[in-house]
This record gives C-alpha cells, sequence and structure tokens, in this order.
DNA sequence: CGACTCCTTGAGCAGCTTCAATCGATGTGG
DNA sequence: CCACATCGATTGAAGCTGCTCAAGGAGTCG
C-alpha cells in the first residue's frame, strides 16, 4: 500500500478449497467489482477474507467520534486490503475509482479447516502489510510538509508510474483532502506543497491529478530529507 | 503495543513441534532473558521468529540513513514483537528494561513443515498488530501535542496501570526522548505536554518516570480531543 | 560530592493551520 | 450552447503551535 512492496509474488493465485462441497479441490478465484465511490466495507462489520485489488484504487480510513477522518492506506492493485481483527474490520473501505478485487479466505484461527498453505498466505501478507506501515510510519514521523508529499509522491510513482518521454507519470484518484488525511496535514498545505514541487521543477502538474515526476531524484532527495 | 489488544488470549502456549529430532512431538518453549539495553535485532537482521513479551519493555525503532530515529511501537507483556517480512527485521529491537521473552517460530511460507496452527497464531497475531498499528495512526494524525501525549498516557495506563489510591500509577521506562520520536514530536514538546497534564489536574508527576492518572475520564477527553 | 544524563523551562522563530477569497473544472438547466 | 451552480484546488494573510537554541534543575552513579 504504501510503496516498497507488492505482493504479487506472493500469490500464484493460491487455490481455495472448499470443503465438504462438490466444489472441494477445485480451484475457484471470486471475483468482485466495486463502482467508484461504493462502499466494500465499513468499520466494525463481520469479516473473514481479505481483498486483492486487481483493478483500480481503494481507500481505507477510520473516522473518529468527532466526525475527523484518518485515511489509513491506499489500496492498489497488487495490494491485500481489509485484514480484519479478530473477526471485525478496522476500517471503513470504499473504491476512488471502479475497481475489481479477488475475495480471499481470512478465516482463524485455524479450526475452520484452512488448509496450512492459505493460512500461511494471509500470514505472509499480513507481514507484508506491517513492513508497510511501519514504512508510513517514517513518513508521518517526518519533520516539513514537503518531505511527507515528496515521499508520497515517490510512492506512488514506483507504484503506478508509467514512463513517459517527460519523465514518469501517473495519476491521482485521491483528492488533495484524502492526501491531507492520510499524511497528517490540512488539504492547503498539501496544496502549496504541489505549487512548490512544481515550481522547483520536480513534478509538473496536468490538471490537479496528473503529476509527472520530472527529476526523480529531486524527488528522492526531498523525500529522505532530514 | 498502544492500547487496545492484548494477543494473551491468542496464545495458550502454542505447542512448537521439533521435526526431524528426538524432541518431535514434545512442547518446548524457548525462553529468552534480555538485560536493559541490549538489542534482540537489529534492522535487516534474518530472522524467522516473531518474540512474546512475557516480563518487561522493549523498544522498536528504525533509524533513517540521516540519523533520525522513529520509535515504532513499545513492546508491553502480551505484545509479539519482530514480525520478520520477507525473513528480515524491519527495525531495530532492545530492551528498556531487563526484560524475558518467549520465542516463537514465523517460518514463512508454508513449506518448512510447520503446522497449519502454528501458522495460524502467527497471521492472528500480524493481524492484531495491524490493528494496532491502525490504531496509532490516528494518535499520529491527531493534531496537538497534547492530544497525542494524552492518548499516549492513556494506552499505557490501560495496559499497566495499577490501581492506587490517588488514581491508576505506572512507570514509564522510556526517555521523554523516546515518547517523542514515537509521537513525531520533539522531546521539550512532550516535557511541555507533560507539565500541562499536570497543571490542569489529570496526572502527578513523581518524579520524570511515575505517572498517577487522577482524572482518567479528563484525560479521555484530551485524548479523544478532535 | 561532583559529573553526567535527562528533564524542564524560556524566548524567538518557522511552519502549519485557519479563515477567506478566487480560480478552475464539471455538470445542469434554460 | 451558454449561464450558472457546485465542488475541489489554489492562493493570500494572519495567528498559533511546535521547533530550535539555550540555560537551568533534578535525579543518578561513580
Amino acid at each position: 500500500m504504501y510503496v516498497s512492496y507488492d505482493t504479487d509474488f506472493l500469490l500464484k493465485a493460491p487455490a481455495i478449497k472448499v470443503p465438504n462441497s462438490r466444489l472441494s479441490r477445485q480451484r475457484i478465484e471470486p471475483m468482485v467489482r466495486l463502482p467508484e465511490g461504493q462502499h466494500l466495507f465499513y468499520q466494525g462489520d463481520e469479516g473473514d477474507s481479505v481483498y486483492r485489488v486487481t483493478k483500480g484504487v481503494l481507500r481505507l480510513s477510520r473516522v473518529t467520534r468527532k466526525g475527523r477522518q484518518q485515511v489509513i492506506a491506499f489500496g492498489y492493485p497488487g495490494d491485500i486490503v481489509g485484514f480484519p481483527v479478530a473477526g471485525k474490520r478496522n476500517t471503513d473501505c470504499d473504491a476512488l475509482t471502479d475497481a475489481e478485487l479477488q475475495v480471499l479466505p481470512a478465516r482463524l484461527p485455524a479450526d475452520c479447516g484452512l488448509e496450512a498453505a492459505n493460512v500461511a498466505y494471509l500470514a505472509v501478507a499480513a507481514l507484508f502489510e506491517i513492513g508497510n506501515m511501519q514504512e508510513h510510519f517514517m513518513t508521518l514521523g517526518r519533520k516539513s510538509s514537503r518531505e511527507k508529499v515528496a515521499s508520497f509522491l515517490r510512492a506512488l510513482m514506483r507504484r503506478a508510474g508509467d514512463e513517459a518521454a517527460a519523465g514518469i507519470r501517473f495519476e491521482l484518484p485521491m483528492s488533495r483532502a484524502d492526501i491531507a488525511e492520510f499524511l497528517g496535514l490540512r488539504t492547503e498545505t498539501v496544496s502549496r506543497a504541489f505549487t512548490e514541487l512544481r515550481q522547483i521543477g520536480a513534478i509538473t502538474l496536468d490538471g490537479a491529478q496528473i503529476v509527472t515526476v520530472v527529476d526523480p531524484e529531486m524527488l528522492d532527495d526531498l523525500a529522505e530529507g532530514d
């Protein structure tokens, strides 16, 4: 979810064995389509599956009692989202774009008849997610808004960027407000950081959503900061 | 760590089966003693086990290229620490106090002969850790330093607090600098927040390390903030 | 008792937030 | 097809919070 890792290699489409059924031993890969704006689940929902994003971008967020929203993560293709804690969802999850998801079982503990392999991939995915979140802690603990935004753009660049003539190009499916809530900033501050990055020549903007990183090295330096 | 969850109930001391050995099928629970200040592992180390804290407090941190330290978490008794990502440690881990740890296997993926149950507890623990970290995101995204420190103290209170005549009492095994790096603040700011909390009557301090929460409700309100 | 480390407090400054206005893109109805 | 409404993004100005630099205090260990 934040840079770094893509769980593709973990998942040679793990077979889902359905016990006590004529489908048993057959591989099935339930697919879900999630139109833009629709919710996949809400905080507090019961759930014993996780979802592998195959298309589109999801937003995971939590809302405080007093209404503030905190964006926890964005789910890009290859990411696994929806890790349930004690059988319940920790976050809201909705689609920033039309999305497609693969449903994977995550029923635990092991008294549910799942095979070891199916539990193991979940553990591996969860460990990767922990690594990703630790990475994000580094960004949140970082000092300046430029550094945070630069880190964010660098992550997206690596994850969703396309090589283009002028640099590495990608679209932001999320609003400035989403980015702000993800980075612990205000929308105005995020906007100003974008403007600065544009002015110093690290990126160009085509509208508000299309970013081209013209100087990845400069972006790296800004992201490392410190 | 961070409040909320304790993994005690997950772990009725899962049996570790040692294959290809005369110990096979025997339950063993390797224990490690870690003196104060000693490191359990460093970022980048190879590792295929996790540790359950049974005594003492650990600190998990990462260091940036430029030397800044970010405290990722504190490990209290009942917590599981050291989740390896792709067989490597993500963080440094050292002991803030003399500590004792139970070693649990975390070798993945499943081609290592571990039984499903042993892999499943790891998955459950990792999912809980994800929940804890998401909780911490809410704190880091929070606005003011008072709110952050209040949230932190509330978490410790719930986790390590003892009922006392004057309120709920506990010791801080970590320095102000550790707390600051955990919350994304400076030591001076943390110190000022402690002073404020004391002045408004939410807590009392006995030296710098012993905290008594005299008004848990006020602390809650401050922690919720928003 | 003195040296050391950590915590606290102070003053000034920088950076983020807040409030407010404008701009731009999108979509709707006349 | 254009005027207008709406929503998000941007920019500006002012205030406040937390950071920086600096000094002093408290606790600890030799």
